[in-house]
Parts: C-alpha cells; sequence; structure tokens
DNA sequence: ACTGTATGCCAACACACGTTGACCTTCGCC
DNA sequence: GGCGAAGGTCAACGTGTGTTGGCATACAGT
C-alpha cells in the first residue's frame, strides 16, 4: 500500500532509507524526540530532503504509520486455540515489525498515534470478537480486553522492559496469556 | 515522604500549587509536551519559580513522582479474592490519583518513568506473588504477568481511550480481570 | 551536445524551549 | 523604623527545533 514493487524515480532509494530510519527513530524514542535532523542523519541525506518527500515531521510519521498490519487469516482456526495462536501472532508482529512498536511509543503522547493505535485493533481484534459474539456493544467489550492484555504484555515487555516479562520464552507467554485472551474472547458474559 | 503536614515557609503554598500544576501538565501530556511555562503558567508564577524551588525540570519531575503509592495491605485478603480485590483497588489507584498516569505517559519514551515504574511494580506486586509461590523466578514472571494486565487496562482505557475499555463499569473490570489475576497470581505454572 | 528537470546540499530563518541573572517588592526582626 | 533576607517578576541568553529558499550537480529526452 505504501510503496510500488519497481522503482520508477530514482529517489525512490532515498525516499525508502528516509522511511526506514524514521520506522526506527520513532519506534525507541516516540514523536517528540525522534527529531527530523537525527532522522536525516541516520538516512545519510540532509533534513530538507525529508521536507521535500515528506511535506513536514507530521506527514513522514503518517507515511510510517500507514501500513497494513494483517493477521494470517484467523477465520481458519480451530476455535479452541483461537487465543494461543493470537498471542503467538501478536508476538511475531511486535518482534518483526516496529510500527506496533512506534504506535505505543507515540499513541501514550500523540494523538494521531492513539488513533491509529484504535484503528488497527478494531480492524483485528474487533472482527475476530464478533465471530463469537456476533456484533453489537459484547463484541466491542471483549475486543477492548484482549487489546488491554496484549498490549499491556508489549508494554511491559518491549516498552518498559520489566526484566521478568522480558525474560519470559515466547512458549511461556502463550501458555499464560493465550487462556486469558480465550476466556476474554469466548467465557460466557459474568 | 514530600511535605510536612504545616506550612513553615511562605513560599510552601507556591511550591505546591507548581507540584499540582506540574502533576497535572505531565500526566496529561508526557514529559517532553509539558513545558516548564506551561506549568508555570497554570501555577500562576513566572517560569524561574519553578527553577528556584526545583532547581531544573529534571527535579521537578522528581519531584512528582517521588511518592508512595501503597496499596492496602493485601496480606489481610482472603486467597481467593485477591484477584478481584488487587484489581479494585489500582482501579481506584489510577482514578483518584495521576501519578500513575503521569509514569505511564512519561514512563514509554523517558527512562527515569520506567524505572520509577519498575519500582512500583517491584514493591507492589512482587511481594504479593511471593506470598503464593515464595521468592525467586517464579514469582517474578507472575507479578510481570499482573502488571502486564493492569497496566494494559490502564492504557486502553485511561490513555488511549478506546471507547469500549472506557466504557466498561468498574464492576466490569474487576469481574473480567479479577480471574485473571487470580490465576497470575495462583495457578500451576502450565 | 543542449536543455530542463529531478535530486541533493547549504545556510539561514523563526520559534519555542530550559535556564540565568539582575532587579523590584514584601515580610519578619532587632 | 530601618535592614536583611525571602518571595516574586522581567528580560534576555544559548540551544535545538521544524522549516524554507537558493544554489549546485546529475540525469534523461531530444
Amino acid at each position: 500500500m505504501t510503496d510500488t514493487d519497481a522503482p520508477r524515480r530514482r529517489s525512490d532509494v532515498t525516499r525508502a532509507s528516509i522511511l526506514d530510519a524514521a520506522r526506527a527513530r520513532f519506534a525507541a524514542d516516540g514523536y517528540e524526540r525522534a527529531t527530523v535532523r537525527a532522522i536525516a542523519q541516520d538516512a545519510g541525506i540532509d533534513p530538507s530532503m525529508v521536507m521535500r518527500y515528506y511535506g513536514s515531521k507530521e506527514g513522514l510519521f503518517a507515511a510510517v504509520i500507514d501500513v497494513e498490519l494483517v493477521l494470517p487469516d484467523l477465520a481458519a482456526i480451530p476455535v479452541d486455540d483461537v487465543g494461543a495462536v493470537l498471542v503467538g501472532h501478536f508476538l511475531d508482529l511486535w518482534e518483526h515489525d516496529s510500527v506496533l512498536q512506534t504506535l505505543l511509543r507515540v499513541g501514550v503522547t500523540n494523538e494521531a498515534g492513539a488513533a491509529r493505535m484504535r484503528d488497527v485493533f478494531s480492524g483485528q481484534i474487533l472482527p475476530l470478537a464478533q465471530r463469537f459474539v456476533g456484533a453489537g456493544e459484547d463484541a466491542a467489550r471483549r475486543a477492548a480486553l484482549v487489546a488491554s492484555q496484549v498490549l499491556g504484555m508489549a508494554l511491559v515487555r518491549y516498552v518498559l522492559r520489566f526484566g521478568p516479562a522480558a525474560d519470559l520464552t515466547r512458549a511461556d507467554v502463550v501458555a499464560w496469556l493465550g487462556p486469558t485472551v480465550q476466556r476474554y474472547l469466548t467465557a460466557p458474559r459474568p
């Protein structure tokens, strides 16, 4: 969605290196502390190039978070495994793609980031919840509960870096959080 | 720990109003966006007073987060109710005290905030987990799991403001999260 | 080969920030 | 009642920020 396959313009490699550097900086430092100058230096070009290609710092940030996050078709998964599989998929996402780290770090102080985060979870988790309880308030509640546990683990593990949370193996996380997510999605309303 | 009971100096009221304004700004905007100038304006004084009384912006922030967060004696609670009671206590804390919001907003991009957050949870949740499984790695893991769920709910409910999470009643949150926390603390290792 | 356009760098702007020091004003005390 | 200190204001400094316009260079089309 962000780029085409074959570079048509000579500058596409520069555009991409800016975007890469921006991804890393926003993910590591958040919106305010990630400066245009630092991003430009990482990309090996002049700060003014950032403005030329992305208009403004805000425009650059918009480009960074404008990516599709697609969870593999969860519709095909056995009902009893949904919790564990979902947790596993999100672990993959956090570890192999910086966009969620970016959204978490930025969304906490930046409304645009928060809004995008809401969109991502509405698009990914809500439909899943609706599979079990149908559309409606109850599905939204369950999706929010799942989001709270998944994002909370990401927070303590990848952002705040609580030692014990960071030390958990992937299997540990799935074994502990899987049942929680499973319950939020499928248990009868308390 | 932060202040005495009776104001001895004439300036104590000013000191306090600066601290109040700082609490609100840091909690709402995070460290970078909360400017000394804005805090001073909220407190109705000159920015230089902030420097006189707290030395620097960093010193002011240190004063803001230097508060004791005491959970009522959880040792006296029936073992089966620990999850629900703990969730309830944390809800109270989040809603009647801004320091946790501050720590969450700041800890995401500021190492001092993250460190303080780790300390708070080590001091509050770790001892609780040790009640059930004794000191050791397993207790730390369980405390981290509890932290992930409690902080995750705070994140989506008070910071990112996901609609469905913010709309949950207090009873809903306790009913859903209570069993999760209970399980993280007391269930046998998976 | 010439020309126009895309690509890039450089220097500078305007602004907001944290911080400082000089200057008033008000209070408490001998 | 004068005097020293505490409380408070004001204007300014230095720095880093996002952003802009002008200028050099490399490329592509004819």
